[in-house]
DNA sequence: TTGCTTTGTTCTATTTTTGGAACATAAGGT
DNA sequence: ACCTTATGTTCCAAAAATAGAACAAAGCAA
């Protein structure tokens, strides 16, 4: 059968819109095309991206791994339409924004060069940081932030980006030494890997799709404020963790973790764009906060544990 | 009007093949359909990307920022394919091949890279060398060189991948601190910095596309042997120099370059790559030859000193 | 359970795209 | 200068894709 380019785009819209016929709206188009295409799609491909029940989709892990490439197909276009029009080189100015390290290393590196490469007259600085009180300080244009419920600081305005779910995860090799994890009792006997700073309990905090939020005790084995360090010490079999699902997922891919209690996660954030005010944002650091906002919503789609229904957006 | 993704396809085979006909032959459909998809494209995007005569086409400037982009969707689109079969995971061992640090730097980077996330129980060892002899002892499957009309060394076999063109290049400053250089004895003027080592003539080779080789006095500032620091001087201002094309483009495209006497060029080298024997080679060597073999063209396809004529392949 | 709403799929007259041949133009050989 | 050959473009009957409505299935509320 013969490609068809164009099937990569509706695909992605579908997934992304979670549904036909948010895609059609958003496409302006008959869902029926929508459906047609992906079917093809799948016919072609000879698997089943999208699992259907008359009434939703989901995304199946053959689905995932294909629309991780599709993404990465739409966004080169869009760069290639943006750099054609000329408004890519009149942008100019420069931009401060700031994230936490985990955000930097795991979704925003592509995104940033993508960026850098369409508005070469555009100097972007990006701060690392984890604290949430310097942000209107020290001239930050925009700051991304995760947050559990609500951010304390009410002074900024918050636009949601999207939610991130926090699944457990460690090796395949440790995974078989502690023999099995089927209940959050069974984490008493592992060693936990915990991002942030020491603190005096020994508990790790469990959520799960029903909603139900407990405490269970275990053996905290290693504190990092480090993203990457974490991931690395739980490749390496030191025990178990819980990060971002988008910072696993490759590793998850290629098997060096493996996740674990998979009805549970440890939280479900919120990430968001936090500015001093919504007025007054030049158009080169308007631009940048575009780009990110319609970008970083597909670097963290995949979530396999689908959360309890709706936030307020 | 509306996107067609198709037409990045068509377009990057156009330019490829570097012709309608050779493109709708390889592409085992109608050059109507080609035609038709191309000017579309244009239309849409309001920019000329190719310039026909009846009897053949050249592509623009605009047409070959564009071709970039367009390449790494089709790039992305063959991985996304190939992740889908199993062929990908199928293939383990280990490969070891060997360029050189411009190659290494300039060109294989991506290559490599989605070769790598493509097959990731294929084990590959790069080996950086600028020398020509080493290639069957040490272990080395394959090699990737260029060279100036034919190797020495003819116990190998040899397959002509793409050729390079050289032009000259100095920053925008420095054009402006010389005032002029418009023939090749304005060179004599110049500071020129050399890739090679230290040798006892000081002068340049031109040949412009008559195929008219002359040799210039000049006076060389420095020598290295490193592309990349070549580069970096050039674009601090410190000379002319001459690399390969694709090694410059980027900075040819944010103006931290320019490309000077637009009629000559140093040399015209061919890309070949060097292996044994054609034959008992395993399958996932095989796999990155061809890989390489079917991406490599493309990443050097940007030649705007259009050569003389056919060489023999 | 029943009726209502929302979702994905299927159907068909209409619109769009296509293939293959005819065409116009220019390069290369004699 | 002439003829041949090869290239990109245009034309139109035939094939394919599409829009919009009808359809079937499943969640939701009473």
């Amino acid at each position: 059968m013969k490609v068809d380019l164009n099937d990569y785009y509706y695909f992605v819209h579908v997934v992304e819109k979670k549904g036909y016929t948010a895609a059609a709206r958003s496409l302006n188009m008959p869902k029926s095309r929508l459906s047609r295409h992906v079917s093809q799609l799948e016919e072609r491909l000879g698997i089943r991206l999208l699992q259907r029940t008359s009434r939703s989709i989901t995304v199946t892990e053959e689905g995932k791994r294909f629309f991780q490439h599709a993404r990465k197909l739409i966004d080169t276009m869009e760069l290639a339409e943006a750099s054609i029009s000329d408004y890519a080189t009149t942008l100019s100015g420069k931009v401060t924004f700031s994230c936490s390290t985990g955000m930097a290393q795991f979704s925003l590196i592509n995104i940033i060069s993508d960026f850098a490469e369409l508005h070469p007259n555009v100097i972007i600085e990006q701060r690392i940081s984890n604290n949430t009180d310097d942000l209107i300080s020290e001239g930050i244009d925009f700051a991304l932030r995760g947050h559990g419920k609500e951010l304390p600081n009410s002074s900024l305005i918050r636009r949601p980006i999207t939610q991130i779910d926090w699944p457990f995860f460690c090796s395949p090799d440790y995974l078989k030494k502690v023999s099995q994890i089927e209940k959050p009792q069974d984490l008493a006997q592992c060693r936990f890997l915990k991002l942030g700073r020491a603190n005096a309990k020994e508990t790790v905090s469990l959520l799960n799709s029903e909603g139900l939020r407990i405490q269970q005790q275990t053996n905290i084995a290693m504190f990092t404020e480090d993203m990457g360090t974490l991931k690395q010490s739980a490749m390496k079999g030191l025990g178990v963790t819980t990060l971002p699902e988008y910072v696993c997922s490759n590793a998850l891919q290629t098997g060096q973790l493996v996740r674990i209690l998979p009805d549970w996660i440890s939280q479900s954030a919120n990430l968001s764009m936090l500015m001093p005010s919504r007025l007054g944002i030049p158009q080169h650091t308007r631009a940048l906060m575009d780009f990110i906002l319609d970008r970083l919503p597909a670097e963290t789609i995949i979530k396999p544990h689908s959360n309890n229904s709706s936030s307020t957006y």
